[in-house]
DNA sequence: CAAGAAATATGATTTTTATCATATAAAAGT
DNA sequence: ACTTTTATATGATAAAAATCATATTTCTTG
């Protein structure tokens, strides 16, 4: 069992807070284990029996729709922990969670979680800054998807993958996505993606080999991305 | 000046987990005062020195998009709390909060919010109670707006408006809100929302008299809906 | 490595939605 | 009460996006 105490990531969560003696009991109830790409951490309308700190790869929370469409509502990385939401509404998860690439997380069980809330004011006080992020980010977001067209989302989303995940050395973007995630990911068809995708290269400002996206102009993306 | 223990939107709020001498020390502190209809309570970008607290009245949050536009995020009502994010974020608002009917709020300076933060476990839970509800609506509205038909979304706002706001004795919705309004709460164009509401009359689901918007075919409006 | 499956790509067409134009109705100011 | 302004309504058209069809490429798996 490896010891919470040493773990980098949790510098970057509200887990930044935990003293000590709070990391030893964390990492004596705590469980990590390894999901596969394409696998779910939860789905929605589970019962979560406790939060999920993602140690390494890059998961989607997505929601099906009534059309049968999945709609990635938030991309998720190492350091962040998913389930906080479901601790405190005491409701069952709104979102699926899945890989997308093979992923190490934590399991930390709900009492466990509860426990901080109550005795450590700056977790509380960390966690609430997490959930007031991620309400900013949701609420532009959705003016984003009603007021914005599917080119300025999709170059809007292409230059957010950069940012947030980075590049390779051949400068494609480091999350591969299937183009049908990308779609999910703009709210989108995926023949409209693919078009669009197309679109952007034949302008010169992305490049695709393969699955491999490259972004060449990102000035012109960012152009059109208002 | 009115005693905050005897305000009785106090009881749905967050609020509610304040004892009686914190609600002396606040009503010391608080300033109320009216809002006309169409005027601001505070505006995107604006640094908040506090929370406002929604005695009487209705608001809507909106975001005005690059294009324009002006997209309403969420309808406020009467127990609310405005600016709680901001509070908790140390970020100016990423909303505008304006009254959509005469309002009545009152004002409780930051410093005060933060010292309930401090000492009061049950209102910091609350507060985060509500901020996990907005996010899970947030998450929800997003997906709305991704995937369904404008068509859809007006079905879905009429039902919401019904069952949020209610009805007038003619049976007309109690929120009477411009076509422009509606148009920026779905995320279309105003006239794409007049012609869909002409649209649903001609059907006989609803009728339209003067600004009034009745409801007759609550049953094929919410299968719209989906 | 070949065969089948899945993902990507592109064309043709339809549906949805936005935009522009203009008419009519309601509200507000003088 | 009448003019001006603003909101609502509707028609015509254009643009955006979805859908259906069908290649082509890439990935799997025996």
């Amino acid at each position: 069992m490896s010891k919470c105490e040493q773990c980098i990531v949790r510098q970057f969560s509200s887990l930044k807070a935990l003293g000590k003696e709070e990391l030893l009991k964390m990492a004596n109830c705590k469980t990590s284990y390894t999901i596969k790409k394409g696998e779910p951490i939860f789905e929605e309308g589970e019962t979560l029996k406790g939060v999920f700190c993602i140690k390494d790869g890059v998961g989607k929370l997505s929601k099906l729709s009534s059309n049968g469409k999945d709609q990635i509502v938030k991309l998720v990385k190492s350091g962040e922990l998913l389930g906080q939401r479901s601790m405190i509404s005491e409701e069952s998860a709104n979102l699926s969670a899945i890989a997308l690439n093979d992923m190490e997380v934590c399991f930390i069980p709900r009492k466990e979680i509860l426990g901080f809330f109550d005795k450590n004011n700056e977790f509380s006080m960390n966690v609430m800054k997490t959930i007031c992020g991620d309400l900013k980010e949701a609420d532009d977001h959705m003016v984003s998807m009603a007021q914005k067209s599917v080119k300025s989302r999709l170059a809007e989303t292409l230059i957010y993958l950069e940012d947030t995940f980075g590049k390779n050395d051949d400068g494609s973007l480091y999350l591969q996505l299937s183009r049908e995630e990308i779609a999910g990911l703009i709210g989108t068809a995926t023949e409209s993606c693919i078009r669009l995708l197309s679109d952007f290269k034949k302008l010169g400002y992305i490049d695709l080999v393969g699955k491999k996206i490259i972004v060449l102009k990102r000035n012109e993306l960012i152009k059109l991305s208002n």
